[in-house]
RNA sequence: GGCCCGUUGGAGAAGUGGUUUAACUCACCAGCCUUUCACGCUGGCAUGCACGGGUUCGAAUCCCGUACGGGUCACCA
């Protein structure tokens, strides 16, 4: 983009010819905790502050007195700080600019509106919950497509009573800013109507103190997701008259599941806390990444980065204006391949609360967990799918139907399986390495090799053509296990 | 309904007027490797960028319109 024209419409990047670091926040209110879609703000904001060496500020909105929740701000800190997200502002850590929680700063935005008011800028509204309601629904009778407020207290006269004060549009005047992601965008004021800055019970709205605070605590430049793009006439009016200098906008699209609709909080189909998928074994580094990808695509041949390296590459100007979509394979994927980064003692480290909660392994030692980790390792999209593999070998009844039934209905097989049978029960001990030894002397005897002699081997204790590697998953069988199955099968192929 | 935003393969997504015969990733298929299964590697996979006009020597890329999708119009944030 030409810098004449991003300065054209900001200035706030810039201060006497110099470049400013940028500061940057993110500013959530207490009312749950850490959604996927705030998360991306949050990380998207805190990417731009590293990549430019600024300062990623923390401002929590709790001007919502009805829907703030008692551990809101902490549960939101702590998923962040798990992802990897630190700040270098905010109520735990304070800066030059606070305070950083909006209910301590309440004789601020007083000491505006009453600036605004003094203006003649913004006025006392008296209108009722009720009358507004009756209002709206008259213009609606009327067919009305815009529907702003009448302006009937603007020249009535002072009275006692409980207020809201009112900013005064003006008529006639167009909001245009330059959007980081979007380009110029422009808004007429006649489709803004007079909108309350202050409640009637002194706290001010969310536009207002975003505005107000945002001049304040020198945030440079503001990116959030696109549902605040027609707010930000509504700010910068505000912005305007108190004198203050805008910052730089930028409207990331929404993140939106595979039916193409906005991730609401009550879609089922996809998990939408931070939270949950910490409980499900998910690895922070990996959510950092994917998180990264929605909305954002980097200028190389892959995808898997680590937290340093997304700062290293994030570039502003890449971030995407068509809907991000969630995509949970893709999310698997991410998350698979930062877990086989890790350790076989990580992965088990990771797993283990899974495995205590399911039960599994109780009875077994320390080594058996290990290799139960180690042969699951590869194919983990995350911690607690070690239990879903588990089962799925393991404790789901022993069935074999279909082409793997038809693949032991060869010729030899039956010898095959009986000769490895009888070597099972006669050696002395049995590991992993034992077995495959045992295997090959099977084929050797019965004169069976490849796929023929390892195919009907795998069929016959797991019942399936596909999975972990055959002496590890047979050794974690266990020899009882194992002549069972083989006893099974035999009876299975007998009769065809 | 007004205003604002978006629309590229099965999926995510690059592309900001000319080495685009449209990157890359996931999924899928084939081959190689592995005496099995995975992992890994290699290759295949959009005659076309929602549709219709226009601008231009040249458009997925700029403009206009249509369709479809989404967001927003609160004393919520």
């Amino acid at each position: 983009m030409c810098p004449a024209y991003y300065n054209g419409y900001a200035n706030a990047t810039t201060t006497g010819g110099t470049i400013m670091k940028p500061r940057v926040r993110y500013a959530p209110s207490p009312t749950g905790h850490l959604h996927i879609g705030n998360a991306r703000t949050a990380l998207f904001n805190y990417l731009f502050a590293k990549k430019k060496g600024g300062s990623f500020i923390i401002r929590i909105e709790d001007t919502d007195m009805a829907r703030n929740i008692e551990e809101g701000t902490q549960s939101q800190l702590a998923q962040l700080a798990w992802l990897g997200i630190d700040w270098d502002e905010s109520i735990d850590k304070e800066g030059a600019r606070g305070p950083y929680r909006q209910l301590e700063r309440l004789d601020i935005y007083k000491e505006y509106g009453e600036k605004l008011l003094d203006a003649g800028r913004a006025y006392k509204c008296y209108c009722t919950e009720e009358e507004l309601a009756e209002e709206r629904r008259q213009q609606k009778a009327r067919g009305e497509t815009r529907l702003h407020y009448s302006r009937k207290c603007l020249h009535g006269p002072e009275r006692d009573g409980p207020y809201a004060i009112r900013f005064l549009v003006f008529q006639d005047a167009e909001y245009t800013f330059f959007d980081m992601i979007k380009g110029e965008v422009t808004f007429k004021s006649e489709d803004v109507g007079d909108f309350v800055i202050m409640k009637q019970n002194g706290i001010p709205t969310y536009n207002f103190a975003c505005a107000v605070d945002d001049a304040l605590m020198e945030i440079t430049h503001v990116l959030r997701g696109e549902d605040h793009i027609t707010n930000t006439p509504r700010q910068l009016m505000i912005l305007d008259e108190l004198g203050f200098d805008r910052p730089v906008y930028g409207h990331m699209p929404l993140i939106v599941n595979m039916e193409g609709k906005k991730l609401s909080k009550r879609d089922e189909s996809i998990i939408q806390f931070i939270e949950q998928y910490r409980a499900l074994g998910f690895l922070p580094e990996a959510m950092f990444n994917f998180i990264a990808l929605l909305g954002w695509s980097p200028a190389a041949d892959e995808e898997i980065f680590s937290r340093d390296e997304l700062v290293e590459r994030f570039d502003e100007d890449r971030l995407a204006s068509a809907p991000a979509t969630f995509d949970t394979g893709k999310l698997h994927y991410v998350n698979n391949r930062h877990m086989k980064r890790l350790s076989r003692e990580e992965v088990l480290a990771l797993c283990r609360p899974f495995l205590e909660e399911a039960g599994i392994g109780k009875e077994k030692d320390e080594a058996w967990l290990e290799s139960l980790v180690a042969v699951f390792h590869d194919r983990l999209s995350y911690g607690k799918e070690i239990v879903r593999h588990y089962e799925e070998f393991f404790s789901a009844p022993f069935v074999i139907e279909g082409e793997a039934l038809d693949f032991l209905r060869q010729d030899g097989v039956k010898e095959l399986l009986v000769s490895l049978r009888e070597k099972i029960h006669q050696a002395d001990t049995l590991d992993a390495k034992t077995l495959k030894t045992l295997i090959k002397e099977t084929g050797k005897e019965t004169n069976m090799k490849g796929k023929m002699l390892f195919m009907p081997v795998r069929i016959a204790v797991s019942g399936s053509m596909k999975g972990p590697d055959l002496p590890e998953m047979m050794n974690l069988l266990g020899r009882e296990t194992l002549l069972e199955r083989l006893e099974t099968t035999l009876g299975k192929i007998r009769m065809p």
